[in-house]
DNA sequence: CGCGAATTTGATCGACATCAAGTACCGTGG
DNA sequence: CCACGGTACTTGATGTCGATCAAATTCGCG
């Protein structure tokens, strides 16, 4: 599993101060004798899940990338986040899942029937605190995002964008996109035209360097922080 | 306390299949026994707790309402949420806040420390379940609220809000907003101009009525329904 | 190497922001 | 009850950032 040294973060299982550490972890779906995971794989641009469907199970992201998204009627799309290795998805409280989510490459998942997931809530208190910690991971995700979408200049969202995916995905100071300029846009509530200009302003900078158009070398980490604030 | 009889909605306590009705419910804060909720009134634009400190302390409004937002450090607000009569807002999984909650209007909230509602939802599976519950319904709120931000247009974002208001808070068909349009505007994403610009617009089309700024009437629901979508 | 898709870049447009007055609302005090 | 003053709201004129429309160019896979 990747990046496990890394600061936790969103839909990361992440254990607090009152649980013992270790009684779960990154093996988060796998953590109750009851709970057994099935694996699974999903073509590039592939369905796991769509919007308003009933939740039958929670996914752990194993290879790849997800996207989770939700569409307005005349098809503008506003992806909620991205689901890299190790992340849970599709963990709803309710019966159906509020987002749809698709496969950006092809990926690995590991999965467990909610039903499962919930009876052990039900039944013990360490599950029931873990749901509650990461489900509050991706609130506080949602908070940070509300005010990017809301507030943030076209510039600030893309240097968010990348420090995000530097904290996220990067080995040895750089890292490989999964998704396309479209998805970025439709995370970051632009067009694909202003993400591609505003990574190529950072580039003509010297902020970042390519190697590729999804192989990015944060260069200024320093100067992409002033920006964001 | 108000509303209790309207569809549930962001951080209002709800209980699901699971749990048994009635073991807690709007009274939620005092629903254990070693929980002794506090008292206390907040006057107009009084702040309750700011962004990053101490959560101290978990809220429910008893009367008036709340806001709670980020700032950019150019003062460039969004507002997360609006917390009303019988909302519970400040709770927190980490031990920090991570917006700031200010008073709209004069108002009063129950409050108990986070660390007695800790113990309880790490002794009880029930209470552990209901802080889950509402934070999965805040999150269902944010990603609702992530959509608007970044894919709709200025009169979608009114007309949602419109709705959100009268299932939120209408009384006999009509409403009296706590916010002004700054607020309005902060929450949206706009300027307060555009705000004005959008509602006066409805106004001449007859969508709504007005009796004074913020006392609203909604003449065709299903009007702002379809612009919404 | 060649081909379709993805990305970049350029030109123009438009929705909403900004700047700037007016007007209405409402709590206060006479 | 009404006059007053300050704040909130509305409305108008103009500006601008990012969207849209439209080609190149590059990428990466077979």
């Amino acid at each position: 599993m990747l990046n496990q040294s890394l600061a936790a973060h969103v839909s990361r299982p992440q254990w607090g101060p009152w649980l013992p550490t270790g009684s779960a972890g990154p093996d988060f779906l796998a953590a109750h004798p009851s709970i057994v995971p099935t694996d699974f794989s999903y073509g590039r641009n592939e369905t796991i899940y769509g919007e308003d469907e009933p939740a039958e199970y929670v996914y752990q992201v194993v290879r790849g990338a997800v996207r989770s998204y939700k569409l307005l009627s005349d098809g503008r799309r506003q992806i909620g986040a991205f689901h890299l290795p190790g992340d849970v998805f599709g963990m709803e409280s309710g019966s159906n899942h509020r987002l749809t989510a698709e496969a950006i490459i092809d990926s690995a998942v590991r999965m467990v029937k909610r039903s499962a997931l919930a009876a052990a809530a039900k039944s013990d208190v360490n599950i029931a605190y873990a749901l509650w910690m990461m489900t509050s991971g991706d609130l506080r995700h949602a908070e940070d995002h509300m005010l990017l979408l809301g507030r943030k200049t076209a510039a600030q969202r893309v240097a968010t964008f990348l420090l995000e995916m530097d904290r996220r995905l990067s080995i040895a100071g750089m890292f490989a996109l999964p998704m396309g300029r479209g998805d970025i846009a439709d995370y970051l509530g632009l067009t694909l035209e202003t993400v591609s200009r505003t990574l190529s302003q950072l580039h003509g900078e010297g902020v970042l360097g390519f190697s590729g158009a999804r192989q990015i070398t944060l260069r200024n980490r320093g100067r992409l922080a002033v920006m964001d604030a």
